[in-house]
DNA sequence: GCGTAATTTAAACGAACGTTTGATTCATAA
DNA sequence: TTATGAATCAAACGTTCGTTTAAATTACGC
């Protein structure tokens, strides 16, 4: 009655340990409010322990959302960092296809390895979420945690886009950026644009298929631009 | 000594009634901290007025942060639809040109009417905040007031690109959403992106310049698809 | 100038916040 | 079995939240 405690076999949702029951409600909230609107006494109720257990397992709940970014950013960025390692290496020096390394990010940032759960797609979307949020502290994680792969995805590009100045270049990856964070941050505001229901389920892959050609297509547009006419004209 | 209040000769920020004061206080409050770590007393003591005073003229905090959207809001789309009114007229039933149209959308976006003070870039920056806000009302009035303008330019764009289906439109319009929102909501993570600062003052027509191509490349990428492949295939 | 309504003010309300405490329960090794 | 450190617990901490109140002040038609 001492081995095996009793406290394994609980509701499907709950996991394991305190801790990572901890994470992962605190994962689903923070996604569905916002991290100043999600409060320590949802998270302990959503995870079912008790409320001191965040204070005691993680120390404040500023290190709580520091965490809940760290346990998954870094199996994503090293996903990421591999992938872009095989296909450079397959490529001995040659530049890389750009639709390649367009997919090999956002495909990434999707479909985490592993997907049978659902944890993966869930944080994308937190990410999405994280990357607009005004407060200080959740950016610098992320560009901490990220700055070595943007690195490494910029210089892939400026390989394959030999057209675009490097200044050309960091504002289309902002564009890009922005592209896959919203459509990271839920489908929401894609469905008040679109009347009916996307078929979900297979919903990773599709988004993938409908973004790469879209990125990929602005990233190779022209560099040289002609002024805006018609704002000037007009009225 | 009763006709002109003393009030009005007060320090250049504040400007007039205590009304304005609070919507504007808000304004920039909402975007440097976001909606649920803002406070009552916060936007108070920025507009320099009594606690009470936004209860008394706006009822909460949350139909104040909805006067601080309506405000802008309207007027904004009604320039957009002027716009397009405008183009549409001229080209007497033809097509738009593709680029004409997005510069239409994003143009009003970034720069607007009587563009002397930067209140409404300010805003611009602001609703490119809320569309990634969870909480569900500023989601909804966002959309009940800009229904109408998607409308439009989705009828608009579907003449424009005959080759897309309704619901690749549909997505693509979600891809440019996610840009231009991104962009609006700072250049901070651009900036994290990029080593040198940018060159502001012609912030809001640089940005513009940079996203057009961008936009209209990506929404005229060919429709069909083939299936991704690298990740299928590596690892 | 007076009276009435509109506005501003200081103070307080109850509720919820993040965090801390001290006792209690639990797991585990001696 | 007992001693020990880790973990959980109920309860309370002081603070801040959005909102309300009632009195004081202001603006303005008469």
């Amino acid at each position: 009655m001492a081995a095996i405690p009793i406290k394994n076999r609980l509701s499907p949702k709950a996991p394991q340990d305190t801790p990572s029951r901890i994470l992962e409600a605190a994962e689903r909230l923070f996604l569905q409010h916002g991290f100043a609107a999600t409060s320590m006494r949802m998270i302990t109720a959503e995870a079912e322990v008790n409320l001191a257990a965040v204070n005691y397992h993680f120390g404040s709940k500023d290190a709580l959302i520091e965490a809940v970014f760290t346990r998954r950013l870094g199996p994503l960025n090293r996903q990421r960092l591999g992938h872009l390692d095989r296909l450079e290496s397959l490529a001995e020096g040659a530049p890389l296809k750009l639709e390649t390394i367009v997919e090999a990010f956002i495909g990434s940032a999707f479909v985490n390895e592993g997907s049978a759960n659902d944890g993966a797609r869930l944080f994308a979307q937190l990410l999405g979420r994280a990357y607009s949020e005004p407060s200080g502290g959740v950016r610098d994680i992320l560009y901490n945690q990220n700055k070595e792969v943007i690195k490494r995805f910029k210089a892939a590009l400026k390989k394959a886009l030999p057209h675009l100045s490097a200044e050309e270049l960091v504002w289309r990856m902002h564009f890009v950026f922005g592209s896959i964070s919203y459509t990271q941050s839920g489908t929401d505001a894609l469905r008040l644009v679109a009347k009916y229901e996307l078929s979900d389920g297979s919903y990773p892959q599709t988004v993938v298929k409908r973004l790469l050609p879209f990125l990929c297509a602005g990233l190779q547009a022209p560099a040289t631009m002609h002024a805006p006419t018609v704002l000037a004209k007009v009225s």
